[in-house]
DNA sequence: TTGAAAGCGCTAACAA
DNA sequence: TTGTTAGCGCTTTCAA
């Protein structure tokens, strides 16, 4: 590693640039913020940018923010689940159109534990909205601290609606449902659903769960959580387990879980789907790769620049009443493993 | 979606505590910021907190950044890179581990174009540091930007060290290197390098070939870029040409990548590895569970927490000189596919 | 078309 | 042990 240079140069301000300019700083302000419009001339806004460009001039977010009382900060929690790839892909998006917006994105590592710890950490940046995409997780408590704070709109992805947010729903026991339902339909009676032990995927797999049992009350068909951690070793212990138990379906938390057992079972000789059917989630392009070819359950994801933008206005106007909740839907897509 | 509430609560500040406590603004000041030692009596502090949690207290990030000069966000720019499933388990943890200290991460999706406007907008932020994943990225002329802006120390991931930031070195070349020489090894003569259309990957995918074309003079074969996008039909056909001019290995750029093509060799007739052997990257588990097993790049993180550390205490003593530039190491792990 | 000035909320040097 | 006070850099109203 390279030391850095110690020596301090003078930081620029604005005052320096109106001095150089030969304006006052309100000017300079009018001018680099575009605010000009009909009232500095077309020379004065050159000597304000000219002055700028030579000092280099770099404006200062906290000042800004301290000023308006609100900073450009949009807010992500993540209460430290592990996004998927999916999500990490959508996130992308998501990012890039607000970034699009003016705003930066701040992932924030929150503590599940405490959400009103969590929520007063985002409050104290004064963010200009918040996305939750763990929505589940916000509590009543928290929401208010977010309000109280005088933070901007309030954003979930929930299976629920979340009072006092704009929420996005997302049915989170659906994939275990539809999954569940697929295979009793399919004559499959005696299912077990992965449960990963992986931190940070509890929640998903809870509802993941809950979809499933309540899909299996419906059909009358059995359910059965197996614990499982993402590792070949474990895998194996998994698909010896479910031989031994006579169960006939299995669905795999997600693509990842689904093809790792589903590796298992083949390498110990189970047939797929005859003896034993596989079911995934998230429908990535590994599902489509492997033999026999994955069923899973595929999401028709919230675009994220039209996300983006219903943010940005409702930021702008947060008087404005959105439509109603917003639903993100998702379908089974079956191929050879069920 | 549900309508948030306008009406606009009275914000509470440091001196409407201090009000109700009966103190000055100084004094919340040093109970809250735990600067009171020995300063502040034990039932002064205690009338302090109790008043600030009466009103429902929540601090005000930028004023403090304001004051302080710097904020407590750490910055790290995506420069519209899809960060893979490795980088992005990866960031989770270095994320936690800053939070840890205290800081914020805010991912920046930054225009690559551009590097000296992205460095301007990370430099408004006034970040307590900034760690650049892709650190080619950075010119001297963001460098010295970001200098003259008093941003907090930068750290960057890159190939060669980068003058003015503390660099991991990770030698994004050497994947191709290694996958080449390795197939060279085997007495592979004519191989394609698979070189992906998705967006934000041409940097990477740049190295890995420079890499493979080093490897191949020095081993004396011949290495050919195969452009395909990661979907199964483009995979078919880069398959298919493959075939017809007789390549007999194929570098697939990461684990994704050559699992796509792997399927579609397959699927098409060849022999993997007799015919056409498979080289990947990232070493993802997806590669030990393909048949025939996939040979990949292994890559020796660098300890998302030591490095957090690292920019933690780098961030507190600017003048630190650090050791010389840590090296992130990788080998390749053979498997079937070569 | 431009300038003066107030103040956003906080911290820390200095006084008491 | 506690209070006073001066800014940090910026925007925006009001006056010129």
């Amino acid at each position: 590693m390279q030391p850095s240079d110690s020596s301090e140069p003078a930081r620029v301000t604005s005052a320096d640039v109106a001095r150089l300019a030969g304006v006052s700083r309100a000017t300079v302000s009018f001018v680099l913020n575009d605010t000009a419009a009909g009232r500095v001339s077309e020379a004065t806004c050159a000597k304000v940018r000219a002055a700028a460009a030579e000092l280099g001039y770099i404006g200062h977010a906290p000042a800004r923010s301290l000023r308006a009382g609100r900073s450009n900060l949009v807010v992500i929690p993540t209460f430290d689940a592990a996004i998927g790839g999916l999500m990490s892909a959508w996130l992308d998006g998501f990012q890039t159109a607000l970034s699009g917006h003016g705003y930066t994105v701040v992932v924030h590592a929150s503590r599940a534990d405490d959400p009103v710890a969590a929520a007063r950490s985002w409050a104290e940046l004064r963010p200009a909205a918040v996305f939750v995409v763990q929505g589940e997780r916000l509590t009543q408590a928290a929401v208010d601290l977010l309000r109280r704070a005088g933070t901007g709109p309030l954003f979930a992805l929930s299976s629920t609606p979340v009072p006092g947010a704009h929420t996005v729903i997302l049915d989170s026991t659906l994939p275990g449902a539809l999954a569940v339902g697929h295979l009793a339909d399919r004559g499959r009676r005696r299912i077990a659903v992965v449960m990963p032990t992986e931190p940070g995927l509890d929640d998903l797999a809870g509802s993941r769960l809950a979809g499933a049992r309540r899909a299996a009350a419906t059909h009358g068909v059995e359910v059965t959580p197996v614990p499982m951690s993402y590792r070949i070793d474990d895998a194996e212990k998994v698909a010896a387990r479910l031989r031994a138990d006579g169960h006939d379906a299995v669905y795999g938390y997600n693509d990842d879980y689904a093809a790792l057992l589903l590796r298992a079972l083949l390498d110990q000789g189970s047939a797929v789907p005859d003896e034993v059917a596989v079911v995934g989630t998230d429908d990535v392009l590994i599902a489509e790769l492997l033999r026999p070819r994955l069923t899973s359950v595929h999401f028709d994801q919230v675009p994220a620049d039209q996300l983006a933008g219903l943010i940005h206005q409702q930021i702008l106007e947060p008087e404005t009443t959105l439509e109603a909740p917003s639903v993100a839907t998702m379908r089974l897509v079956v191929r050879d493993s069920s």
